[in-house]
DNA sequence: TATCGATTTTGATCTGCATCAGGAAAACGT
DNA sequence: ACGTTTTCCTGATGCAGATCAAAATCGATA
């Protein structure tokens, strides 16, 4: 195994603090390493997981990002979700051992995977790894309903505004800057994950670029006035 | 204890099939039983929890019907969900141990609590039920993201349309007719949920019974021509 | 570096639903 | 049974954001 990612391990993973191993001993982090397998890197635009395959594997994202979505019976998109390092993938499939939504990358992205029958069994014997488990499923239980709020009875602005500073949150929390970031995804996916046109979304960039608040350019958004971009999202 | 309600156990409770006890051989759901505890009836909005407060128990709805819902900084209700008997409330509790949500009964609700330290216990001992968690909590997960396309990008009439037509595929879940049910909740909290104005609500229902698909009086629904509705959510 | 498709931007128009307003009907408390 | 309050319905108006259209820019590939 000549790989160059076989030296990864939970052990000295900087995304451990916001995966699986939060708050386990070495010798629990041990355990878990052994059981989890690196994945091949994907390349922007390749499928991780497709709705209605047999689920195998939760998947951690080590680096780059991907989308989730659903097709609906007219075959129209639908992006269920963002994540990035340190999510992990494939919770929504647990409830009946079948994923639900497509997964793909939005760039070169490194994943673990882990074999959803031997977290079974780490999971009787180690009881912080079943509450990081709890923990991490309940958190996104809570957001995604969070996000319901965000997008009921909000205006364009103010989902666009709590989309930028969501994402600056988790960048932040990521150990990355909330103040400049890239934005992996296309207006596009933007809107439709938010529920806006593409035209809408490029508006209200182009007008909060011309209020100060946020600096454009194409993928790059700079924030200029934090405070102020968190007021707009209320 | 001469409450009326001794009697009831995990093991002849009509809801065990959508509750925690699924799939529980019969000591397994004897020692959940053990475990949980009988609350005292809610009355009509009375509130079961608290947003804020800290987790203690996991509820299951018995009877009876409740909703929960954040309040936004401006002081504005956001209804993230509506609970039905056989649903369990809290899982997005077990995030941080604390409610994010206030949960308010709807009409008179008999709930049993299940405290969380045992069941963490009894997790590690039952592999059933722990799966069951999993799977209770991936299906919430599933069905709020599920929630988001529903609202995203869909007119008033769809969303409307699949918020009768899921309500209706619940009662069935739960023995109950899906072609004549019961609204606990008003047009206003509809309204709320579904990300529309309680105006719209009112005139679509009327508009639906206009077309003869359904027949609204007051809070009853009957739903009279079940494929055109579920037509119309698409 | 040139080319071509994909993405983004900007403008003009149109429409679905919010909002405002008023009245009718239930539900509730006494 | 009564009055009060809450909920529900229906009409009129206005606007935020969708849609249509087209140009500008980006970025992948050769």
């Amino acid at each position: 195994m000549t790989n160059m990612t076989s030296h990864i391990h939970c052990q000295n993973c900087s995304m451990a603090a916001l995966c699986l191993p939060y708050q386990l001993d070495q010798e629990g982090m041990a355990r878990l390493d052994t059981i989890i397998q690196r994945h091949k890197p994907l390349q922007k635009r390749d499928i991780l997981v497709n709705a209605g395959a047999p689920l195998k594997f939760l998947y951690a994202v080590r680096s780059g990002s991907l989308k989730s979505y659903t097709i609906d019976d007219n075959g129209v998109e639908q992006i269920i979700d963002f994540h990035l390092p340190g999510d992990l993938i494939g919770f929504d499939a647990l409830a009946n051992s079948e994923h639900r939504s497509y997964t793909q990358a939005l760039e070169t992205a490194m994943l673990c995977e882990i074999p959803i029958s031997a977290l079974d069994d780490l999971a009787e014997q180690m009881p912080g790894l079943r509450r990081q488990m709890w923990r991490l499923m309940s958190g996104e239980i809570f957001s995604s309903k969070q996000l319901l709020g965000t997008l009921n009875n909000r205006s364009a602005q103010q989902r666009l505004a709590q989309f930028l500073v969501t994402l600056a949150d988790r960048f932040k929390e990521r150990g990355l800057s909330n103040r400049s970031y890239r934005l992996t995804m296309t207006r596009a996916d933007i809107g439709n994950y938010l529920g806006l046109s593409v035209e809408t979304i490029s508006r209200i960039l182009s007008a909060l670029q011309l209020e100060g608040v946020i600096d454009v350019q194409n993928k790059l958004v700079n924030v200029l006035e934090p405070s102020c971009l968190r007021e707009l999202a209320q």
